[in-house]
DNA sequence: TTGTACGCGTTATCAA
DNA sequence: TTGATAACGCGTACAA
């Protein structure tokens, strides 16, 4: 491979094999079986020697394929969507695709004008975190044949496919943890859920499920940023009689962080008070004595939609797609009720 | 606006505006003083009716600005790798670029490969942030007219801007705060710096200052996996003599999580043992009794990244640009000695 | 000031 | 099995 100040383009590994463009081209677009041998041979040769690589600009523009994968999310910074991005983006390298992101930083013009840019790309395929997402913008995408997949969220009124933690099965899972672990008062904090549909799912469940259990369960939903409203509550939980022991179940990591922050703030005892999150996160083993999380398998859950995308592409009437993935629960010292008496 | 199965063209605006489709180009090629102030009207309510975007594949095709950055980082997980892309994407969305991200994942293949990628996408512009980085990869992009940024990385033998933070002012600030508090044993622990020249700028600025100011300074560079490395400097740490504190340094956040873990798993007292680190971190106020670190501006340092591409795009000549960012020093526990006597 | 014609690198449609 | 030719949407000499 030489290297040329200009990458090479089809015409000159044509001239150099002495074929024509056209079977260049053919041998770049899964065609080769079309080819004779000695000609496959010929090319392959030629563009070793020139260094050549299809410009996928020149192939979108034509219509083709482009290569590219779009991903639109609210919070760039919230761990969780970093490490769906991570998942997406080991994805799409096997894949060989390219990751588009675009961060919306929780505004919805913002997000009304990156679906637009994305869309002006010709993206193949498009990855959504996002809340307040349009859902004519997305339609458009379905529209015109670019499949969409739905992160961690589901929009009523677009059928796309979706992606995700099974919600209902964290919930049970964290609240049988907490329940087999001594508590039987339980707080859950959430954001409020508006568009998120993971976080009204999450809510339900819990609402219901202790409902059905008799559980002596309420819910606090509140802006993160309302510390009053947070304190408040806690400070509520907090007289710890022994026959009733008070739990807090976070809805997300954002949650938990804010949690664990006003708690310190209190001076409240986690594990005293229980306390489980939804999302590991770096540090839940970092503090006195250490968080118990249910780990979202972001890697499998960013594999996933990339797998959704290239189905549709292949089928486009595909059935609709849900795909929910069980957390794995991480046991530490905040749900470890201290020895009592 | 009307909603199009296919996107508009710059044909279907000049028809409709009942003009030359070289006028609607220049009108959106910053040229638009140059036209009538009637023609000017006329297509811009042209391009509103159909929903016109100017299509970036074809303006880059023929070679024009693609308006497309690329950012190639070695982790995408490192919380200072996605405080950085945050200010890059907010610096992009500003100027009306679009962010393509490449995460290496360590992997110097990865890396080749993911430029490669980047170039035949035409970036007008790249910011490395990968540190066995091919110098010959990143010349061919200088050499071809695109402009690179170094991102807290310097490499020798390729001369490109870099953007990253004052290390020297850092370390100094570092250890004139422990020194105020009162620590004298200084111990610094890093990762192998090899080919990340910030890691080596730290350090060698960690050694000459302290050597100057007769600090009894050590050093410890390890890989962070490696437990029973820190596990037995930590503890050769610990004997606390009240005429010489010791207090560990950490080169960055990652750093500092690994050396938090195993202070825990220890149980050595920050505070006690004084603990300051490059890098501010979600979970720093979390921990008893509060980690202290040095804030990088992360956002500025993006925006400069974006400035920096900006100025060599419309100068490809202009003078190589060094800019180095003051930390911020956020002040906590672990570096407030207990009351002695 | 405005319009015509060509080329960017590729793929699709033909005809050979 | 191959090759010539016409798009794809845009920028830009150049001519008007």
């Amino acid at each position: 491979m030489t290297a040329a100040s200009r990458p090479a383009t089809i015409l000159e590994v044509a001239h150099l094999a002495g074929v024509s463009k056209t079977s260049v081209s053919r041998y770049y677009s899964g065609e080769r079986e079309r080819l004779s041998a000695t000609m496959q041979e010929r090319i392959s040769a030629a563009a070793e020697q020139v260094g050549y690589h299809p410009n996928p600009l020149a192939r979108s523009l034509k219509g083709g394929p482009s290569g590219l994968v779009g991903m639109l999310v609210a919070d760039i910074r919230n761990p969780f969507s970093v490490a769906i991005m991570h998942g997406l983006e080991q994805a799409c390298r096997q894949a060989g695709l390219s990751l588009m992101v675009c961060n919306s930083d929780n505004d919805p013009d913002q997000e009304r004008q990156q679906l637009a840019m994305m869309s002006s790309w010709r993206i193949e395929g498009l990855v959504v975190n996002a809340a307040g997402c349009h859902s004519d913008a997305l339609r458009q995408f379905v529209t015109s044949g670019t499949p969409v997949v739905l992160l961690d969220r589901s929009l009523a009124d677009v059928q796309v496919d979706e992606v995700g933690l099974d919600n209902t099965a964290a919930i049970d899972m964290a609240i049988d943890h907490l329940v087999a672990q001594g508590y039987s008062r339980l707080l859950y904090i959430t954001e409020p859920p508006a568009q998120a549909s993971s976080r009204q799912a999450r809510l339900a469940r819990f609402e219901s499920r202790c409902a059905g259990q008799g559980l002596d369960a309420t819910i606090l939903c509140t802006e993160l940023h309302d510390q009053q409203a947070l304190d408040q509550r806690l400070r509520a939980l907090a007289p710890v009689v022994s026959h009733a022991r008070p739990a807090i179940l976070c809805a997300n990591g954002q949650v938990t962080l804010a949690v664990a922050h006003r708690m310190r703030a209190l001076d409240l005892r986690s594990g005293e008070i229980g306390l489980i999150g939804i999302d590991e996160l770096d540090w839940c083993g970092l503090t006195e004595p250490g968080i118990t999380t249910l780990a979202q398998p972001t890697d499998a859950i960013g594999q996933a939609a990339i797998d959704c995308l290239r189905t549709r592409q292949h089928d486009r009437s595909a059935d609709r797609q849900y795909r929910a993935f069980a957390p794995q629960l991480i046991q530490r010292g905040s749900t470890q009720p201290p020895a009592s008496h």
